[in-house]
RNA sequence: GAGUCUGUAGCUCAGCUGGAUAGAGCAACGGCCUUCUAAGCCGUGUGUCGGGGGUUCGAAUCCCUUCAGGCUCGCCA
């Protein structure tokens, strides 16, 4: 915060352009912002400490600066705390602090979550459908138009191999009453089954090419799997909060890949390689893009060409986002290079948000072996075992049930979004049913604490507040830290990455529970109860704004 | 083999567009509930920032190299 406004008291005092050493604005330890003088030193042929006693004087006038120290080559810069606690309180009336209109309603496509129709949803979907949901609402919350879309896996001779599997094992009455879990076993034992039975794998092949031509039988099938996975799927959606703007999927795209490979024709991009149809990319140093088997059928990186077309007509993007693991990044990586090819005017746009593998603590996942979390079970987990701690010690607590589900699932999620994305997770389940230190649970019960404070001085009205009383340590550093959430909620969407939020999150909420510790709030002397009580207010809009941006709810009470 | 990502405390991770004494949480041990919610707070850390070079006044951060692990490398998605 103001590092730039002293920048350019600086330029103006002195002529020397300083802005690039407040790039990085450093939380000092010996005061509120530290401007190392070294670069500057360097450009002016000036001893460091030298230069720093130069600018400290300048820096000094500002009326934001209560004083300067300059120490080993540093102008250690502290606020005046009085003027920053103001600034602060003129967000106690703003229905969001963070929100703006800075992305002027350009559009951005982001690609999340993407499930398998007849695959039920498991561990390993919770990170691009959460992280993609975080980016979903924090591009929103900055004026960005935004198009979540789930690029449904509703393609491919998995389905062949479920009619396959239906109908020897199974009926489909029967798969509709027993629902997704039960297809995906009879998806399993078809590949267990096809081990001894390698016809299968032809039968499989052979219904599939029955969808493709339109037989009606088939299409039944096909209708009836991607209805249940959608069913029970979307609930999963409703506990997370998680919604789309269109389920377009690899199906949608069969009738559009034609068009791009006849750009591709006329380019004389497409080659024939041992009868495929390829790019070659040796010139980038990236292995050829295949786009037509030998057989004629397209693929996976045709699809995602000719949905990039689409988007870019359909939508205008600014940005397209594809919130896919890591396993793709040359998949991506290819086709974002085949798309500049084609002259796609907006390759650059396009954007992989590549994020870290889930495995099991005992090796990697395995839809088709059952070696699988499935993600139903950790939120039931999670849920379970806030309603015992509720029962324990909040026992009277009304509204259980929510509260239960709102920490349960809010543990989850923000056990996604705490770290990184490009981070692996093992997943255990001792982890993510940890509800102390650094959790939803932390941060909640914090909004909580607040809120109960804020109801027992609902009658306080909240005007000329006396701002000098909120500026010993405790308080200035959560004045701080709400002063900050703006420009963090920026950078987390610049770096595409909501664990930023989370963090910036969990440090006020951490500071927050020092003051509660040190402070006592409402049996205090008027002006005194007003400030805390002000204080309070802010920090739990900043809390319930942030965790409302990663998709965990605030509750009042727990 | 090539490309790419990761490597920081016992464990999980911040810090990486170069800056002062490298920080949290978990686990462990010890304190704090007659006062606003103890899912909380306070205290206790001998860390080769994987190793080695280099650039720099200054490197966890940048460059090179090396080691370990993950992922990917034409007819799956």
């Amino acid at each position: 915060m103001y590092e730039k406004e002293l920048a350019s008291a600086i330029l103006t005092k002195t002529g020397q352009e300083v802005e690039s050493l407040f790039e990085k604005p450093k939380d000092s330890k010996m005061g509120d912002l530290a401007l190392p003088c070294f670069r500057l030193a360097k450009t002016m042929h000036k001893a460091p400490q030298l230069i720093a006693e130069e600018l400290a004087p300048i820096i000094n006038e500002e009326a934001f600066v209560s004083n300067v120290e300059v120490v080993n080559g540093y102008v250690n810069i502290r606020f005046n705390r009085e003027e920053m606690a103001k600034i602060a309180l003129t967000n106690l009336n703003k229905e969001n602090i963070a929100q703006s209109n800075e992305g002027n309603g350009k559009t951005i496509t982001i690609d999340y979550s993407s499930v398998n129709i007849a695959k039920p949803f498991h561990i390993g979907h919770l990170s691009s459908t959460v992280i993609g949901g975080a980016l979903y609402r924090i591009f929103k919350h900055l004026g960005y138009n935004v198009v979540g879309v789930n690029h449904l896996g509703d393609w491919g001779t998995q389905f062949g191999k479920l009619i396959v599997a239906t109908k020897k094992w199974s009926s489909l009455e029967e798969v509709q009453q027993n629902g997704i879990v039960f297809l995906n076993g009879l998806y399993v034992r078809f590949h267990q089954e096809a081990k001894d039975h390698p016809e299968y794998e032809d039968e499989a092949r052979a219904e599939f090419k029955k969808i493709e031509d339109g037989d009606a039988d088939a299409i039944k099938y096909y209708e009836v799997f991607k209805k249940i996975t959608l069913e029970e799927v979307g609930k999963v959606y409703d506990r997370l909060k998680i919604k789309f703007d269109s389920y377009n999927g690899e199906a949608f795209y069969n009738d559009k890949m034609e068009a791009c490979l006849d750009i591709l024709k006329d380019k004389k991009l497409l080659i024939e390689s041992d009868g495929a149809q390829i790019v070659d990319l040796s010139e980038y140093g990236m292995p050829p893009c295949l786009l037509v088997r030998s057989d004629g059928a397209t693929l996976y990186a045709t699809r995602d060409i000719a949905c990039a077309y689409y988007r870019a007509k359909e939508y205008d993007f600014y940005k397209n986002l594809y919130v896919v693991a890591y396993q793709q990044n040359l998949h991506f990586k290819q086709i974002f290079k085949v798309l500049e090819l084609m002259g796609f005017a907006k390759y650059a746009d396009c954007e992989h948000i590549a994020f870290g593998m889930v495995s099991l603590e005992d090796g990697a996942m395995s839809t088709r072996e059952g070696r699988v979390v499935w993600l139903k079970d950790v939120l039931d987990q999670a849920v379970e075992k806030a309603r015992a701690i509720i029962n324990e010690k909040n026992p009277d607590l009304e509204g259980k049930e929510k509260v239960a589900e709102s920490v349960g699932i809010g543990s989850v999620v923000f056990s996604v979004l705490y770290n990184q994305r490009i981070k692996d997770i093992a997943f255990s389940y001792d982890k993510v049913l940890n509800f102390d230190g650094e959790t939803a649970p932390y941060i909640q019960y914090a909004y909580a604490r607040c809120k109960s404070i804020l109801r027992k001085a609902v009658d306080i009205k909240l005007d000329n507040i006396d701002a000098s009383l909120i500026t010993d340590e405790e308080s200035y550093d959560i004045v701080k830290s709400i002063l900050n959430f703006k420009d963090e909620v920026q950078n987390a969407a610049l770096a595409r990455e909501p664990y930023i939020v989370s963090r910036h999150i969990m440090n006020l909420v951490g500071k927050f529970n020092r003051f509660y510790i040190d402070h006592r709030i409402i049996d205090q002397e008027e002006n005194i109860k007003k400030a805390r009580l002000a204080l309070v207010s802010l920090t739990a809009k900043v809390i319930k704004e942030g965790l409302t941006l990663l998709g965990i709810d605030a509750p009042e009470v727990m």
